[in-house]
DNA sequence: ACAAGATAACTTGTATTTTAGTTTTGACGC
DNA sequence: GCGTCAAAACTAAAATACAAGTTATCTTGT
């Protein structure tokens, strides 16, 4: 018996028992709460949750989709280590994706341009309050935060997405940036400071809303790939979370 | 017992009985052989094959995960209609993708460049002797070479793809892309001609050998969205395995 | 005739058991 | 002491069995 970190936890009922457990372990690796090289044995998750190992092993199945397991028939599952490389390839994607979904903002009615505009402003306004309300009694370093903010940090970048027109283009960058969330997490308060991807957010909003689109996607695509500055400290303080081939 | 279409196949023995099912049936499915709306009950299939109903599963999630079946829980299994913004989605990615694969050629020492061109030139020649080869004897509507066509094709876009130096780029088109696959199989030789095809690729070879990079995204973007145009003709021929939202 | 409710015939979801493949380990021969 | 081979102890894959939900049909009461 490995894993002792799991804790025990009463499933959702409206859900299956096979998506809840995808869910809670997913959380639990871009978390870091179970790290990189675990082995996730059938039997023993099947018996910790007290249920069988048939819909543990359809969460196995969406988690090696989704590149966070890695399946080796016959032999065992095991949390996949982070890779220098398939981040690249995330960052890649990503700003291949969201550029042009910001790009099409230019053929953009304006009324549709207004309501994008406002729901981006209102975003922003939750993300600076969450920031605002960090003084003494919360940590910037909490678990609570760090998922907080980042999950506003993604609806930001869902209604960039949304100017593409197509619900495929947010739906794609999340069935890639699991490894990614991964990296986010760790940095998040430790190696980057929400202030600052803040303010790229407000520059990137000032730009849009000033119809300057092709400055803003300039500001974006740097934005998105500043994520991988601070992939070197992170890989520094836990090397054994990182595949060995380095670049 | 709807589906007697399928064959009794033997399976290569060296996969998983779960993974050749479900390579069998996305190539069932892309190429129509089993329409859309299809019910595809785990227990019938199980029985088909003289298997369970455990790889069936598995290979029904698969699927699900390609957007080409849809799982209804305590329902039922069904291959998916397709649907125009679903296609619409997907060229937007694929493009965005693929147009920023190349645009890095713009970056790349010439050494690997001359190699790009070189498997790039290799790969036209390929699909010109495909095409002349249909004379008489095989026709450009049979299914092998429709397969062989667009095996070279997939080909092309793949090298177009390593341009952007991640393996996940064509890796992530590839995971959006079954239900296009299912719109390029149909159309081709019917609605669309390969040689129009080769001409495209051929123009956008010509460019990038000139180191003209732009003016050949331009002609892979008109490429990427010419598929549109033969989307109305083939919902018109069949359409009962098209959705009714016809936006 | 018609509407409402129970029921039977489906479906997939979950549990349990059996099978087959890999790896490790320990014993035996060299 | 060392290399080899075999068996045991693991793993996941597949087969079987059961439970639970959904839908359509049929009955029954009005």
């Amino acid at each position: 018996m490995k894993i002792t970190i799991l804790p025990k936890c009463k499933f959702n009922a409206d859900a299956t028992i096979a998506s809840q457990l995808y869910a809670f372990l997913r959380r639990q690796i871009t978390e870091s709460c179970i790290v990189p090289g675990t082995p996730l044995t059938e039997n023993e998750l099947a018996m910790h949750f007290g249920i069988s190992r048939q819909p543990v092993r359809q969460a196995l199945m969406k988690l090696s989709r989704d590149g966070l397991v890695e399946i080796i028939p016959q032999r065992g599952s095991f949390v996949k280590k982070i890779s220098a490389s398939n981040l690249k390839g995330i960052c890649f994607i990503r700003s291949a994706i969201e550029c042009s979904a910001l790009a099409e903002a230019k053929h953009m009615s304006s009324k549709n341009y207004k309501q994008a505009l406002e729901r981006l402003a209102s975003n922003l306004k939750r993300q600076q309050d969450l920031v605002d309300s960090i003084d003494g009694n919360s940590s910037m370093e909490s678990a609570d935060f760090r998922a907080r903010y980042l999950r506003l940090d993604d609806r930001f970048h869902a209604i960039l997405c949304s100017f593409s027109g197509t619900d495929m283009a947010w739906e794609t960058i999340q069935s890639i940036n699991a490894n990614m969330d991964r990296i986010r997490y760790l940095s998040l308060g430790e190696f980057s400071e929400p202030e600052a991807l803040m303010q790229d957010h407000e520059c990137i909003y000032q730009y849009i809303s000033e119809r300057e689109i092709d400055k803003a996607l300039e500001v974006l695509r740097a934005h998105l790939y500043e994520i991988t500055s601070t992939y070197k400290p992170i890989r520094r303080k836990n090397i054994d979370w990182f595949m060995d081939e380095d670049k």
